[in-house]
DNA sequence: TCGTATGTTGACATCGATGTCGGCTTCGAT
DNA sequence: ATCGAAGCCGACATCGATGTCAACATACGA
C-alpha cells in the first residue's frame, strides 16, 4: 500500500511510477556571454537572430558560441518563452506501414525546422486515453500535433487540442473537414484513374473491396470507382461490391463472395494493398491465375506491393511528403496564429506492375 | 536573416472563430498549494510521493490535485531537478516494418513508466550526423537513448553517447558487446531450430541466404545455419552459400544463382523474410511451385510473412517485448547508477506456415 | 542646434517546478 | 521533566533561458 495521489489509474500524472533520470551538465548561455563580454541577453538575441544587435558583436559571439560548441536547452527555452520544440505525432497504431513512412517524412521536416518528433499512441480502447492525452499535452507543451487517420476525424478528439491551443494538422482527414490544415491527397480521383486504368484494359465485369468504414477514405475510394463506372455507363451489380477492412485477412476472405460464387469479375479493385494481396493470395490458392484469370489492383503502393508475385498495380501514395508537409504546415500555424486552414493537395501516381493485364475473354 | 513574427497582435484572439475560446491557462503547483492550504513545496513532495508528510495532509492535497486535474509541467521539472523523461530512439530507416514493432513497444511501456519517446533518425550519409546528433542530445536532455540494429554497432556512435554521460541500451547489438546494457533473442538458437525443422522435414540439399554484413545478426543466423548442418553430418558446398543484403530485392536477384545454375537445392533458408519473399517470387516466376518443389523459410516473422502465399514459415522475433524491455532498462539503468550491463535474450518463436513441406524427391 | 525616432545593450523579473536548509513539532528514552 | 532524534513543513534560492523595460547611443529631420 504504497500512497498514490488522485486519479485511479494514475500512471502518468507524475505521481509515483515517474522514475527519475540524471541528465548531464552543459554549457549555459552565462558561460558564453562571459567569454564573449556581453550580457547573456545579447547572446540570446544572436541566437534567435532577432534584431538590434550590431554586426561586429553577432559575429563575434556567433564566433563564440560555435567555438564552445553551445548548444541552448530547450526546456529552459520553452519554460520562459512558452514557445515549444516538440510536435507530438499522434498514432491509432504506429506499427503500420503506413504510419511509419509519414513517421520518416515527418523527422527529417522537423529536423530541419529545429523540432522534434514525439510518437504518441492513442488506444481508444483504453478508457482513460482523454487523460492519457491531456497528461502528454500538459507535460510536453507540443508546439503542434500531427494526426492521421482514422483517428483525426474525431471530433472530441479535435477538442482536446483546441482547449489547450495545440495547433493540429491532419493527414488526410474525412470528417470536421474546416476545423484544421491539413495535407491530403485527391483519393476519389486516383481511385477513378485505377478503375479507368482497368477499363482501358478491357474490364468491365469489376469487383471492388471496400475498406474500413471508420477510414474516410473509404468512402472517398468508393466514390472514384463509382465515377469512373458510371462514367463507363456501367453499374456494378451488388454482389460486387464487397465489404472488407483494410487488413490482409478482410482481403482474403471476401475472395469467397468474389470467387465462389456464380460467375467470377475479370479484375478486382481493392481499396488498399494489403487487401489486394488477401484477394490475390485466395485466388491463387484456388488456381485462378493472376493476372491472366483476373487481374487486381490495390491502393497505397504499401512496402508490400512490390513483394508480391505478380507485384501490385496501385496508386502511390505521398506519405512520405506528407509527414513532411504536416510538419511545416503546423509550424507555420503556430507562428502564424492559425489565420485559415490551408489544404495542402499532394500529387499522387499510377503505378502499373504484373497485377493487371488486358481482358481475355475465357 | 528574416525577421519574426512578433507576438504582438493576440495570436490567440479570436482569430479562429467569432465565438472566442477562453484560453486554458495552466495549473501551476501555486494554484494546487493555494487551494489545499499548504505550501508548493508540500505539493511536490505529495505528488513524487516523498516521505515526511502528514498522511491526512498528504490525501488533502491529493484530492485536490485530483480535483484541479492539475498535471506538473515537465519542462520545469527538468530545468529544475535535472531529471528527464523522453527517452530518444534512434533509427537508421525508422520506415523498416522491423523499428515499428519496436517503436510501439518501446512507446507503450515509456507511457507506462510517465516518460515519452521522442524519435531520431540517423543517416550517416549525411557528414554532419554527428552534429546533429549533438544537438539532439543537449537539445532534448534524453533520460537515455536506444539504439537499434545496424547502427548500435558503431563504436563511434556509442562514444558520442558516452561523451555525453546519455544511457544507452541496444536491441540486439552485434559488436562491442560489452559496452552497454542490451536486449537481444537468441539468433543463432533460432537458426539452428529453423534449419532443424527443414531436416526434420527430410531436407538435406539446403542453400543458405545471408544478410546484410553489417548487420551483425548476419552472422548469427549464418552460424545458428552452420550448427545444425555439422550437427546433422552435412557440409554444404559453397554454391549454396548465397550473399543478400536483407532486401527483398536482392532475394529475388540470388534466385538465379539458386535456380537456374545445375541441380536445385530442395530447400532455402534466407536470413530474413523479405529476402525469403524474394526468393519465393523468383521461384514461382520460374513455375518452380513453393513448397512442392523447394521448401524456403525466412526468419522475422515481419508482417509480409502472412501475406505471401504460400504463407512464410520463419522465426518470430519478439520486437514489440524488445522495444518495451529496452525502456525498462534504459530507466533502471539510470536507477541504479550503471551497475554492469544487463543482457535480456527473450524468448524466439519457430512459426511453421505452408513455404516448408516434407522433401519429395524429384 | 535641438528634439525625436530608432537602434543597441544589459539589469532584472519571470516561467514552474525542485533542492536546501532551518525552524518547529512530536516522540521516545533517560 | 529534559534532551535528542526524527518527522513535518515552508521560505528561499535555483535551474537556463527569454520578456520587459529603462538607459544610453546614434541618426535624422527641422
Amino acid at each position: 500500500m504504497r500512497d498514490r495521489i488522485g486519479r485511479g489509474t494514475g500512471d502518468t500524472n507524475g505521481v509515483r511510477s515517474v522514475v527519475e533520470l540524471p541528465v548531464m551538465k552543459p554549457i549555459t548561455i552565462k558561460d558564453v556571454a562571459e567569454r564573449a563580454g556581453v550580457s547573456p541577453k545579447t547572446v540570446s538575441r544572436v541566437i534567435n537572430g532577432e534584431a538590434h544587435v550590431r554586426p561586429e558583436i553577432r559575429e563575434s559571439v556567433a564566433r563564440v558560441v560555435a567555438e564552445m560548441n553551445y548548444r541552448p536547452n530547450a526546456f529552459a527555452r520553452g519554460l520562459s518563452s512558452s514557445r515549444a520544440f516538440l510536435v507530438g505525432l499522434f498514432f491509432d497504431d504506429p506499427a503500420s506501414g503506413y504510419a511509419a513512412t509519414i513517421q520518416r517524412g515527418a523527422i527529417e521536416q522537423a529536423r530541419a525546422l529545429g523540432q522534434h518528433i514525439v510518437i504518441e499512441a492513442i488506444t481508444f480502447k483504453r478508457s482513460d486515453w482523454r487523460e492519457r492525452l491531456v497528461d502528454s499535452l500538459h507535460a510536453l507543451r507540443l508546439g503542434g500535433a500531427i494526426l492521421t487517420s482514422p483517428i483525426c476525424d474525431r471530433a472530441d478528439l479535435l477538442d482536446i487540442f483546441e482547449q489547450h491551443d495545440v495547433p493540429v494538422v491532419r493527414i488526410a482527414p474525412g470528417a470536421e473537414l474546416d476545423r484544421t490544415p491539413q495535407v491530403r491527397m485527391d483519393d476519389r480521383d486516383a481511385a477513378r484513374v485505377v478503375t479507368e486504368h482497368l477499363l482501358a484494359l478491357g474490364h468491365r465485369d469489376i469487383a471492388f473491396v471496400r475498406g474500413n468504414p471508420t477510414h474516410s477514405a473509404t468512402e472517398r475510394r468508393w466514390q472514384g470507382f463509382a465515377d469512373a463506372m458510371s462514367a463507363a455507363g456501367l453499374t456494378p451489380p451488388p454482389e460486387r461490391i464487397v465489404q472488407g477492412d483494410f487488413r490482409f485477412r478482410s482481403g482474403f476472405d471476401v475472395a469467397e463472395a468474389l470467387f465462389d460464387r456464380g460467375s467470377r469479375p475479370s479484375a478486382v479493385f481493392a481499396s488498399n494493398d494489403e487487401m489486394a494481396l488477401g484477394v490475390m493470395v485466395a485466388a491463387m490458392s484456388r488456381q485462378i491465375a493472376v493476372p491472366r484469370a483476373v487481374s487486381i489492383v490495390g491502393f497505397d503502393d504499401a512496402e508490400i506491393a512490390r513483394m508480391a508475385w505478380p507485384q501490385l498495380t496501385t496508386i502511390r501514395q505521398p506519405n512520405h511528403a506528407m509527414g513532411a508537409q504536416a510538419v511545416d504546415l503546423v509550424i507555420q500555424q503556430q507562428a502564424a496564429g492559425g489565420a485559415g486552414n490551408p489544404c495542402r493537395i499532394l500529387p499522387y501516381e499510377l503505378v502499373i506492375r504484373g497485377s493487371s493485364a488486358p481482358y481475355a475473354a475465357t
